[in-house]
RNA sequence: GGGCUACUAGCUCAGCUUGGUUAGAGCGCACGGCUGAUAACCGUGAGGUCGCCAGUUCAAAUCUGGCGUGGCCCA
């Protein structure tokens, strides 16, 4: 039985297809798993659900690349990965956004005209339009897990585990209803999004004024505060100061006023400090209170007018006393929230101000600035105006000012679980590091609540139903609860707007239980999956336990405060654990040319488009090459260099196994012991072991491009340039000798290895491998490579010894090379002799020298301790530079240096060679001389070219006798005869005819001799000293032959 | 405006943690060589203000600070 033929070339897409195609007939994935399964070792993993509203990109394939690279990993560790499916993430603003679009809506009165139950319906068949280009591409790169039984975040089932954990959070008193503020436009009459929001900036001058607040504990005092816009003070309710700042009662035109002391002179605009009558820390004040500015609400009920403690108050500018609306500021709306401050709001929709505050009614707000100046001027609450020059949000359409409005919501209350996250993320590995206590440390230390609720369609409803009647509220955490408390829902019931707005209930108190109309924040959604996946906690308990938390999980850099935050946050709050051990963090995948790839450049790349060309191994290859956590350049260029360089080569090696084994009839059984093998294939298989352990490593530590790369200089610089160019001619001779039976040992070993080692990044070519070397020979083996376990190092094949030999090998060929291309005779040319100096005295083996002997093309290789006898150095003084310097003394200076005793020179010369400079003793004095000062030489022997290489020197004898002048141009001719069995196409194994003729004796001299040897290079029946009427004339080696080949 | 991050040859990237030979590799380019693994391969060369400016140090691609440009996140 015998390899399946393989060709030097290969359509990789094709054999690709063809493999995707076995495994799917086969169920092989499924095969995988059902192995493993029986392992009670589990690695768990969950997917970050994509939203399948649009076709995949080249990002996407990095994230699925990267995903199943670590879940092939980890299987063939021997662990059972699970669960292994797929989630898509459903709900959201953006699939609205593309409705509205589509429909032609402008406005939410629009999509309720059209009915919310039509509108929903459009969403939910919007939202897995793609999926199916994205189930195809994830198949296609060889991402491996079952994609049919994917969570999906729109089902009642994956809704009702999230109104599960929301009752929970509200039982742990961690959902409040508060202020949130979003930026708004008064024209449109809409918020904005953050995405919007980004378009407007712009530098702006407004007012900025200090203004007096009087304290209500303390006679006299007067609060300095600041602000930027006026119109908020008419819903002031509180002062904000830093904690940890101190703050000072300073005497100022004849007022006692309070304010910061790192801002005395600026905010005072005084030179000197004035005398402090008293001093506190920010946090002191927590509470003390003061008078209204304004006297339209100042009998509201609650904590109001009072001081606050807030973080954000800074030195900046200002007073360090910061004037706080929750109505109308984002940081403002939070303070006031955590303590329960009451939300003033003078201002309508249109951005005037109401008949709460008289004397502006009906003024739209930044116009109202200048009057509520002049009422603070006169009532002798303005210290001073200033003109304060920031940027500020405008409305991208219209321009307007953007005003930042106040509206209520429901929140979580993370910053009270500020340090359970910082405590949960400790327990994560991330990679890169630098994410952990960067981006991701600094933001969960500064968390701000979460807002949940969103004023919109197509989400999650929140769960709360609240009384028309008395206020009182309630959260529902399940589908029987909900029936319960309606009695009956109908047939057609789902999770999802209109369908639970329209379920309503008696209070106890006579009004009416009704939802209140919001969705929730998306992010919640799939910061769900760890339990909402498997219906928690009204399924799979038992499930859930065993999995949480995840082993590992792996996004996009855009996820740090996205999912890797809602993940983190959800299970903090719920179970105080953090839900994934291990993360790795990408970052995004840009055009060749470094810039972003987006469809309006159409620099986009298509996954297929590259498939189709480079293949999928290739395209792994790449983006596993290098670190995942840069932006990565990517183009189909680069992946094809990736496939010529890597995937082709190691092909090579593979066509030249199979092609080779099967004229000998190789068989595999019965290998070889490892001792009784060659010198260059134990080293191959030293060298193996090694990459072994660097590949492993790579990916424990999440570092897959060190493994890659690892496997790249295996399989280019030691196997294919070294091992198998070194080892290729014992694979040609006739019979099967031990050392051919070593080699052939050892190159099945390496290849069957190496399959499994790369199968993680090159999951087909792998397989290709594997069922030709190995599974066709033995059905009883496993079907599939994949089934197979990583390999695990062989600690006793690991000969250090032996790679340093072979390193002293590496380093005789380049200095052989070198010193023949010095004396320019071509390596074709045979030569009598090389001899070998190695500075450390470290010995060639035999073996070696054999193999050397060939690559250097010698007939004999000699060692010898020192290079006395073959080389002469010499020094001399750069007189023009020297001279100058030492005046007098460099007649004695030239003198000694250019009779120099051997070894004095050999070392002057090296030093000169290695540092740049030397030190050298000439009558009693020490000199110091370098590189520019002196000229040295080291010339081989007369009749010898010389070369270096690391720490060896090569002696070539040039010498070219009569007898190796004709075996050199033998050599030429079989060259020569090879390139037209080339040209001609003739097949590896074609026996053929030459014949030639010329007008020079050295051809019929050199066949006298060589004839033999030409003829069984070239593989030749006959060869004919005679003309063909076919024949050529060519140059070879300077000499006319008239040359015709012919297949018998 | 703030945070994180990257910037090294024409292109893709190592090196930076822990400062110390002459800053490396692949691709591309030029020249030379090799020839049945061959649409490969080997050698030599050209190509670098290590983004810029300061600082620390005997010594900085490497450490520190500032600035610039790109990317991401946020306001």
């Amino acid at each position: 039985m015998s390899f399946s033929p393989v060709s030097a070339r290969n359509n990789f897409p094709e054999m690709e297809e063809r493999i995707l195609e076995f495994w799917e007939n086969n169920n092989i994935y499924e095969k995988t798993q059902e192995l493993r399964k029986k392992n009670s070792d589990v690695y768990t993993w969950l997917e970050g659900p994509p939203t399948a509203n649009n076709v995949p990109h080249m990002g996407h394939g990095l994230t699925r690349t990267l995903k199943d690279i670590m879940l092939r990993y980890q299987t063939m560790k021997g662990k059972y990965v699970m669960p292994r499916i797929g989630g898509w993430d459903c709900h959201g603003l953006p699939v609205e956004l593309e409705i509205e679009k589509k429909m032609g809506f402008n406005s939410k009165n629009d999509i309720e005209e059209y009915g919310i139950k039509e509108f929903n319906q459009l969403c939910r068949e919007s939202v897995l339009k793609y999926t199916d280009d994205w189930v195809q591409m994830s198949k296609r790169i060889g991402f491996w897990l079952d994609l049919d039984s994917s969570y999906v975040t729109m089902t009642d089932n994956y809704i009702e585990s999230v109104w599960w954990s929301l009752k929970t959070l509200y039982e742990k008193g961690y959902v409040y209803k508060g202020t949130r503020v979003a930026p708004y436009c008064s024209r449109c009459g809409t918020t904005l999004s953050s995405h919007e929001l980004a378009q407007g900036y712009k530098d702006v001058t407004d007012p900025a004024i200090f203004i007096k607040f009087k304290s209500k504990d303390m006679d006299d005092v007067k609060y300095l505060a600041w602000t930027t816009t006026p119109w908020t003070l008419l819903a002031n309710v509180m002062l904000s100061v830093n904690p940890d700042l101190d703050y000072v009662v300073v005497e100022h035109e004849g007022e006692k006023l309070l304010l910061a002391e790192g801002l005395l002179e600026k905010a005072l605009k005084v030179e000197e400090k004035p005398e402090i009558l008293q001093r506190f820390k920010g946090k002191e004040l927590e509470g003390k209170q003061y008078e209204p500015i304004f006297p339209f609400f100042k009998d509201v009920k609650g904590f109001a007018f009072k001081v606050t403690l807030a973080e954000y108050v800074t030195l900046d500018s200002g007073s360090g006393v910061v004037h706080s609306a929750p109505a109308f500021g984002a940081d403002d709306a939070a303070t006031g929230n955590k303590y329960g401050a009451p939300v003033l709001n003078p201002v309508d929709l249109e951005g005037k101000f109401t008949e709460d505050v008289p004397p502006l009614a009906g003024m739209w707000v930044k116009d109202a600035d200048k009057k509520i100046i002049k009422m603070l001027k006169e009532e002798g609450k303005l210290l001073r105006r200033e003109n304060y020059m920031h940027s500020y949000p405008h409305c991208w359409r219209c321009d307007t000012p953007l005003l930042y409005y106040g509206t209520e919501s429901w929140f979580i209350s993370m910053s009270k679980l500020t340090d359970n996250l910082v405590k949960n993320n400790n327990d994560i590995y991330w990679q890169p590091n630098y994410i952990k206590e960067g981006r991701f440390g600094n933001f969960i230390g500064n968390v701000v609540d979460w807002n949940l609720s969103r004023s919109r369609y197509w989400g999650t409803p929140l769960p709360v139903w609240t009384c028309d009647g008395c206020g009182e509220f309630e959260f529902i955490g399940g589908k029987d609860e909900l029936l319960e408390k309606a009695g009956s829902l109908p047939d057609d019931f789902e999770l999802h707007r209109p369908y639970v707005d329209d379920v309503k209930w008696k209070c106890s108190c006579g009004g009416m239980k009704k939802r209140e109309l919001y969705v929730i924040d998306t992010w919640y959604d799939s910061g769900s999956a760890p339990f909402a996946q498997f219906h928690y906690p009204f399924e799979n308990k038992e499930l859930f336990e065993n999995v949480f938390p995840y082993d590992f999980i792996t996004e996009a850099i855009d996820q740090t405060r996205g999912w890797f935050y809602s993940l983190l946050a959800i299970s903090t709050a719920l179970f105080d654990k953090t839900s994934f051990k291990s993360v790795l963090c990408m970052n995004h995948v840009l055009a060749e040319d470094g810039s972003k790839m987006s469809k309006s450049k159409g620099n986009t790349i298509r996954p297929k488009e590259l498939f189709d060309t480079a293949g999928a191994d290739a395209t792994r290859w790449y983006l596993s090459f290098n670190p995942a956590w840069n932006p990565m350049r990517f183009g189909t260029n680069l992946v094809l260099e990736a496939q010529r360089r890597v995937i082709n080569t190691l092909w090579n090696v593979y066509s030249f196994f199979v092609t080779n084994a099967n004229v000998d009839n190789y068989n595999p059984d019965n290998r070889m012991a490892m001792k009784d093998r060659a010198e260059i294939d134990r080293w191959i298989m030293s060298r193996l072991q090694g990459l072994i352990n660097d590949v492993s490593k790579g990916y424990e530590d999440i570092a897959f491009h060190s493994a890659t790369k690892a496997m790249d200089y295996f399989v280019l610089e030691e196997l294919s340039n070294w091992y198998v160019r070194r080892s290729r001619r014992r694979f040609y001779s006739g019979d099967m000798t031990e050392d051919k039976k070593s080699g052939y040992d050892t190159l099945y070993d390496v290849l069957t290895t190496l399959a499994r080692i790369m199968a993680p990044v090159t999951p087909y070519l792998s397989e290709e491998i594997y069922q030709n070397l190995e599974y066709r020979l033995d059905n009883t083996l496993p079907q599939s490579l994949h089934m197979h376990l990583f390999p695990t190092a062989n600690k006793k094949w690991i000969n250090s010894n032996l790679e340093k030999k072979m390193a002293l090998a590496l380093a005789v060929t380049n200095a052989g090379r070198s010193a023949r291309a010095d004396a320019g005779i071509k390596a074709r040319q045979p030569l009598s002799e090389m001899i070998v100096v190695v500075e450390n005295g470290d010995k060639i083996s035999k073996e070696l020298v054999e193999v050397l002997k060939h690559e250097i093309n010698v007939k004999k290789l000699s060692q010898v301790k020192n290079d006395g006898d073959l080389v002469n150095y010499r020094v001399q003084p750069m007189l023009k530079i020297l001279a100058p310097q030492v005046k007098g003394e460099i007649k004695a200076i030239k003198n000694h240096l250019e009779n120099l005793p051997k070894d004095e020179a050999k070392r002057v010369v090296n030093s000169i060679k290695r540092t740049g400079k030397v030190e050298i003793t000439i009558n009693d004095s020490d000199w110091e001389f370098t590189s520019q000062e002196l000229l040295v030489h080291s010339d081989a022997k007369e009749g010898y070219a010389m070369g270096q290489n690391k720490n060896v020197s090569v002696f070539l004898n040039k010498e070219i006798t009569e007898n190796l002048k004709l075996e050199g141009f033998a050599r030429g001719l079989v060259r020569y005869i090879q390139e037209m069995r080339k040209q001609n196409d003739f097949d590896y194994l074609d026996r053929i005819n030459v014949y030639m003729n010329s007008d020079d004796t050295v051809v019929s001299e050199a066949l006298k001799q060589f004839r033999e040897y030409v003829m069984v290079e070239t593989q030749a029946d006959k060869l004919l000293e005679q003309d063909h009427d076919k024949a050529v004339i060519n140059k070879i080696d300077g000499v006319s032959v008239r040359i015709y080949v012919e297949r018998v």
